[in-house]
DNA sequence: CTGAAAGCGCTTACAG
DNA sequence: CTGAAAGCGCTTACAG
């Protein structure tokens, strides 16, 4: 029947020829357009079955100036956050009817360029960037400035570069576990991990440092130790924080994952985990509510900061000239035993009622 | 310089007329080839730099007759362990100058499907799948059979079905965990969670139960309770369990996700996890030595599968003619005290002894 | 060392 | 409802 030999590729040609219908005819039933007759549509699709024809969507899509393919450049999808964010856009991408192309720049800034530029050369129709730390809006427009390729930052500002935005209020979650630990007479406290230069740890770190000064407790600026996004950089800033001397009354960690790490290390130190220190995190991973004791933490909803930044990309690509969009999403505290069953608040208020 | 007007691209035809060459020299300058004079290339890179040329890997691939891509198809990357798995691919495949396609099909057979077809329709070079459970042969010849596409399997078999694999011993992973047990005087055991239909959950259970049966321990099969491959999965199994009765000196789970749901199910209700229950996971994912107590598992390195099979793959796309490569990695014990502290077999060989 | 021509596998107007 | 022609942005022999 087909008479492709062993090693050619069967092409719209071989269809066209087989059905004896030209090149253009093929090409409209492969998009099953109604300018083409049931009786026609039929007998071309029959012989494409036949002969094994297998569409190439690249030609089409150098073709028709599209890719139907996104850029995903995330950081590490090993914190249980950022893949929660992953598996959202993937799902959003995918039942828009796009294919993902993805990179993991391991939040390194070389990279991310790199993934940057492969994408780009690709011709991606958009693209998601969850910013490595560091990443500027000069590097930025560098990169992308050229090509003008539509795209959207997510989970991490890069201050000064226009584009769409989708994260989480990092500085109302600071706020809402500041408040928190006031209510449990909390007066000292250390913020610990996360990348120095991304914009989340900074937001975070302000909306509970302000929001504690409110209150007259103060976090030593010597207690800000940043480390990696990961539970092992949870773990050794507590290690740090155990050699700079006595423990403060709180530990806030700047992600679940990190916190995770943190009570670890504080076990293995023989640290009562909760009732000597109280811990707390953000981002409330499925863990969290696992952890020993479980964890408070401020919920930042990765699926819905997914879900929402695959649709604010789509929406750009469809309307290049629309003014940038930020999706802000409130966060919400989630208390448990972490905090709750901290004893230094309640000896204090006991002594002093 | 450039007379490109707002919306057109620039492209090697206008880098060569402004460069005053053809276009298979500026083709060759892309490329750096050495058949072009070192002044040539300087002035044509100048003009490409001015103009805002951006190289079009679409356009050049479909030419080439190769996409410089790789598809990678996993369930969820959710579970720590597919984490691990992904993150190792993504850098093997990347240092080796591909990119990456990504599908997540979790472990639903239709979804594996639709990304087969995106995959082979974009003309990957090559795919690296972790098969959905309840994926057969005949359903992958049929979305594979016909491009011929160079393809390697890892973490779990399709019986019959003739390709590159990588993956653990997962029989070999059982059995360890069933000599443990043995030597910790286990009576009885569950073997909770996991996919119904994958091969590793096939290959765990027979290798633990064949193990144990040979020392006269029995598993109730009507204590192995299916499951997603995740923690939530263990919860819902967990909690099966309990209805059931009495609990087995030893709980298995499938991996150290389901073990982590296992470990925190139990927990609620009121068991001492590690003294009352033995506990034991596969995989040795980073949280299980965080566990507590602190999970006893058998390592199987995702790491290495993940390096391995892409280093397959690329090997195959050079040869496709080549003998199938099955790699299969030894598996190791990590003895932790939710084995160790279990009380029971020092009570009955107090009696015993 | 460089160029003219053909072509990768499709889609897109334009005719009829 | 269908076809002939041009073209997407590159690379690949083949000449010279």
């Amino acid at each position: 029947m087909s008479q492709g030999g062993a090693g050619r590729r069967i092409t719209i040609n071989d269809v066209a020829r087989e059905s004896q219908v030209s090149r253009a005819t093929v090409s409209l039933v492969l998009r099953d357009s109604n300018r083409v007759s049931v009786a026609t549509k039929e007998r071309v699709r029959k012989v494409m079955t036949d002969v094994g024809y297998v569409y190439d969507r690249r030609a089409a899509n150098l073709r028709a100036h599209r890719a139907m393919t996104l850029g995903l450049i995330a950081t590490d999808v090993r914190n249980p956050y950022f893949a929660e964010l992953t598996m959202a856009i993937e799902s959003e991408a995918s039942q828009a009817g796009y294919t993902l192309l993805l990179g993991y720049s391991h939040d390194v800034l070389e990279q991310q360029e790199r993934l940057l530029s492969a994408m780009v050369e690709n011709r991606v129709d958009g693209l998601l960037l969850l910013p490595a730390s560091g990443t500027t809006a000069r590097g930025l427009a560098r990169t992308l400035g050229t090509s003008g390729i539509a795209h959207v930052l997510f989970a991490r500002r890069v201050t000064g570069h226009g584009a769409d935005y989708v994260g989480a209020d990092n500085v109302k979650a600071g706020q809402l576990l500041a408040d928190h630990l006031i209510d449990q007479g909390v007066r000292t406290a250390a913020f610990v991990g996360g990348p120095r230069g991304s914009s989340a740890r900074r937001e975070r770190e302000r909306g509970l440092t302000k929001q504690l000064e409110k209150h007259g407790v103060r976090i030593d600026p010597s207690l800000s130790l940043p480390s990696e996004a990961s539970t092992a950089g949870g773990m050794t800033a507590t290690s740090e924080l155990l050699e700079r001397g006595p423990l403060p009354d709180a530990i806030v960690a700047y992600s679940d994952a990190v916190a995770s790490g943190v009570i670890a290390t504080l076990r293995r130190h023989g640290v009562d985990v909760g009732e000597q220190v109280a811990v707390a995190g953000f981002d409330d991973i499925p863990q969290a509510a696992l952890e020993h004791p479980a964890l408070t933490t401020v919920a930042t909803f990765p699926e819905r900061i997914g879900v929402e930044a695959a649709r604010l990309l789509i929406a750009r690509m469809e309307d290049p000239q629309a003014d940038y969009r930020r999706t802000i999403l409130s966060p919400e505290l989630r208390v448990r035993a972490s905090t709750t069953s901290w004893i230094g608040g309640a000896r204090r208020s006991d002594g002093v009622t």
